[in-house]
RNA sequence: GUGGGAUUAGUUCAGUUGGUUAGAGCGCUAGUUUGUGGCACUAGAUAUCAUGGGUUCGAAUCCCAUAUCCCACCCCA
């Protein structure tokens, strides 16, 4: 017990591994199923990408980022999300010039230095996406349906969806002056961070829990009530394709996002098993990210869902699946020259794609059947002087006990398809 | 960053007002006459009682500090 596992840092163990696959192909599936391709993008990037992109104001940003200088003396961060990477990944890979829109996912870790509880790790998992280049509410639908479709694939019911709209920077700037005025007797009244949030953010002050609920709070002017006239047929588009497609949802002004880039739509997929921010999926449309990070301006939308909460909603809702036994037959022997004949023949087995364990572990016969029950092996063959010398054995069925006489030239043929 | 709870075998947990050599279930290894598994029975291995100090004749047990885990606040996935 020396060394153990970093502070908010876990093993994924082969007992727990087989959802996690579960889960990265069914994503990987009903991603491509509306177009989307994947992309790897490196763990580390300049902390100025994160700065800028992610807003240096927020949270993540100011206080929970892994930054440290390398050996040439540059500034390096761990991604804290997925968004920055992707959209210096579109300008610098010249994507602009793709045809629109031009649709990427992915599936990675990321890391913020915060305390750790329930569904939040130092380092986490995200399965994300993006979209450059549709600035119409079509996309919009389109990936908040791709997360719907996920669900449903993963068996997984009564995951809320709650959208709003934040606005353009145009209305958004009318509201905050708005905002300010209606606030600015009531801000001795406020908690601290509100005071702090009165100059910067106005915005943050409505999402606040401490003031929460108080009325003046709950009776401040709402910014999904003051949009400008484009915004608010962007959302009205939105909330009626979402109909259209039965995709049901709730509008929750309240729901602002931490990160700076967000314009326009942003959504939450909420659930009440995964601790108590509830949050599975977050996202939104960020329309100016792009030209903020230095490509030309191209309208953006995306969404990243934590792998761990989507997990533990996963066995709250009681959708894990059992893993299958790999490994189809277990080949006992009774000599040191049975023995090299299951090596061979576990060779053959495996070349052709059929998996199959012979012992390694030196054990008496009785103690390779025991093994081979307790690992749950499906099939059994044993191999002792009369199989060396008729060249067949008996194929055990372990969940019926049938058997069946193969020879050894047709144990291949035998096996596939078990 | 703030607050609450916890830490004893691989794992889940007992362990009395401080008192001899710290226990159990599960798991693991072997065996129950060398030709057929899960069950049962028997035996065995595995613990710096989180770490470092302190109190005491004596500490897993009481005190302090540190670390880690869990939960909540904040914020996010």
């Amino acid at each position: 017990m020396r060394y153990a596992a970093q502070k908010g840092t876990r093993d994924i163990l082969p007992s727990e591994i087989h959802n996690w696959q579960i889960a990265e192909k069914t994503f990987a599936d009903v991603c491509h199923s509306f177009g989307y391709e994947e992309i790897r993008i490196p763990t580390f990037e300049q902390t100025d990408l994160f700065q800028r992109g992610v807003g240096d104001t927020t949270d993540v940003v100011t206080k929970e980022m892994y930054t440290f200088e390398d050996k040439g003396g540059r500034s390096i961060t761990l991604r804290p999300e997925g968004t920055a990477g992707v959209v210096r990944s579109f300008i610098e890979n010249g994507m602009t010039s793709l045809p629109s829109p031009v649709r990427l996912f992915y599936n990675i870790t990321a890391f913020r230095y915060e305390k750790m509880q329930k569904g939040r790790m130092r380092e986490f998992h995200q399965f994300g996406l993006e979209s450059f280049g549709a600035q119409g509410p079509d996309i919009d639908a389109e990936i908040i349906s791709v997360v719907d479709v996920f669900f449903k694939k993963m068996g997984l019911k009564n995951i809320a969806l709650h959208i709003n709209s934040i606005g353009c920077p145009n209305c958004r700037g009318e509201y905050n002056r708005l905002l300010k005025d209606y606030f600015r007797p009531h801000v001795s009244e406020m908690c601290e961070d509100c005071q702090a949030r009165f100059e910067k953010n106005p915005l943050r002050m409505i999402d606040c829990k401490v003031d929460g609920g108080k009325d003046i709070v709950k009776n401040a002017p709402r910014l999904i009530d003051h949009l400008c006239d484009d915004c608010k047929a962007h959302f009205e588009g939105l909330k009626a394709r979402l109909e259209a497609i039965g995709i049901s949802y709730t509008i929750d002004p309240n729901i602002v996002r931490g990160l700076d880039y967000y314009t326009r739509t942003v959504f939450e997929f909420v659930s009440e098993n995964v601790g108590t921010q509830g949050t599975i999926c977050g996202g939104g449309r960020y329309d100016g990210l792009v030209e903020d990070c230095g490509g030309t301006a191209t309208p953006g939308i995306g969404f990243a869902m934590g792998v761990e909460r989507l997990l533990l909603e996963t066995e709250a809702q009681g959708a894990l699946k059992e893993a299958p036994s790999y490994v189809k037959l277990y080949i006992a022997s009774m000599s040191e020259q049975a023995k090299i004949e299951a090596l061979k023949i576990c060779y053959a087995l495996r070349l052709n794609g059929i998996g199959c364990e012979t012992d390694m572990a030196g054990r008496s016969f009785k103690a390779q059947m025991k093994y081979a029950g307790k690992q749950g092996i499906p099939y059994l063959a044993v191999i002792g002087d009369d199989e060396l010398a008729s060249g067949e054995v008996k194929v055990k069925c372990m969940a019926d006990g049938t058997e069946t006489p193969v020879k050894l030239d047709g144990l291949v043929d035998f096996m596939t398809g078990k």
